[in-house]
DNA sequence: CGACTAACCGGACTTTACCCCGCTTACGCG
DNA sequence: CGCGTAAGCGGGGTAAAGTCCGGTTAGTCG
């Protein structure tokens, strides 16, 4: 379940891996759900799962690599969506709709893994290099819309982090530059009505 | 010079400890020339200005701090050239003719401080929390403007992540999803005309 | 079924950020 | 000009990330 598209590879991973990075997967939810992210330590981490320290390194490269993974996992039902869903979310919607749709879609999964996502980010790039879902998605959609003079590739990037960029900050830092102190909800319904009106507005053509 | 708005406070720093303060930025900026960031440890910076390492720390509160700091005075140049330089950079020009400068001058400066900023983005949300000065200058401009039916504030941050993550992801990582290699000038020139074209597509107002 | 090999595992080791707390020094006041 | 005190300073101490390499085991091939 862990690297379901490597099936061309030769060994993609052996039984007993694979068995204890989901065993690790499931001591790291746990130890965060106990004592938060912050406590979540590489010792502890393999302590508590009967492992040695070089296994947790070696399945996760950083302790960034952690929580990466456990974002991973937890964005799989959301991937699932977006590729076999209803629309607007699942293919069948036009473009801009898909957009939309996306953006409150990533909004809410970030607003309820920000905790964890806060962690993904640290360090040196860890190993994979694996483009984000989010950019390959909207690049996908961005081509299929085609805005006449648009760098799409650029575009791409440039609108998923106005998307995730601001949201984490504030999810990370509280509130900013005399804003109040909103609650989820509100603070998730402002985002998606910014991201809404960002997207009309490099999408629609201009009459 | 390092602090210059804190005069309303009693003591805004005894002598010897701004001495100390520029000594440790000097000594960092040399250490940084001669073997890279990744090589300036706080145990290095400390003994190669002669200082304590806890003097070090006090300072600049984390490792991140010392590029934070770094960072903020390269930039003050750039600063004053938007406070009180030649338009379109300057006061003056129509506003979106200073977004799109603004633009222009921040790709630049990142472009040639990327070694630094990369390093600046560590760990947890160091001390001071002060606001990017990036997004104050672009919601003021934003706010002239006035797009109708906008979230100012929440739309200066999204334009503010437009412009940087992208392009610090780029600096960082190399070129990503199938792009070719480019050189400075090329990279520059390119994200300038993404940024024109998010800036204009955004504030242009609909027929 | 047995041997081979490549991957995996473990835990000691090194490096480094960051903390702590007693000592020293700059600056204001009498 | 001498004193008090608050800020600055020093460097040893701790914890945790990441490295290394010898021993072990899963999976394969004859």
């Amino acid at each position: 379940m862990s690297t379901p598209l490597t099936w061309g590879t030769p060994h993609p991973e052996r039984a007993d891996a694979a068995r204890n990075r989901q065993l690790l997967l499931t001591t790291a939810r746990a130890l965060i759900a106990a004592d938060g992210p912050d406590c979540l330590t590489m010792d502890r981490l393999a302590e508590r799962s009967g492992l040695g320290k070089g296994t947790v390194f070696r399945r996760f490269g950083t302790r960034a690599g952690i929580f990466q993974a456990l974002l991973d996992d937890n964005e799989r039902a959301l991937q699932q969506e977006i590729l076999s869903g209803a629309p607007p979310l699942g293919p069948g919607a036009p473009p801009v709709d898909r957009l939309v749709a996306y953006g409150s879609a990533r909004i809410h999964f970030l607003a309820e893994n920000h905790e964890i996502a806060r962690s993904a980010i640290d360090g040196r790039p860890t190993n994979g290099r694996r483009p984000p879902l989010s950019q390959i998605h909207i690049r996908v959609l961005l081509r299929e819309l085609d805005p006449p003079g648009a760098d799409v590739d650029l575009l791409a990037g440039q609108l998923t982090s106005a998307l995730e960029g601001p949201l984490l900050s504030q999810l990370f830092d509280g509130p900013e530059l005399g804003q109040a102190e909103l609650d989820r909800s509100e603070l998730t319904a402002r985002f998606e009505a910014g991201w809404r009106y960002l997207v009309e507005r490099v999408c629609t053509l201009a009459a």
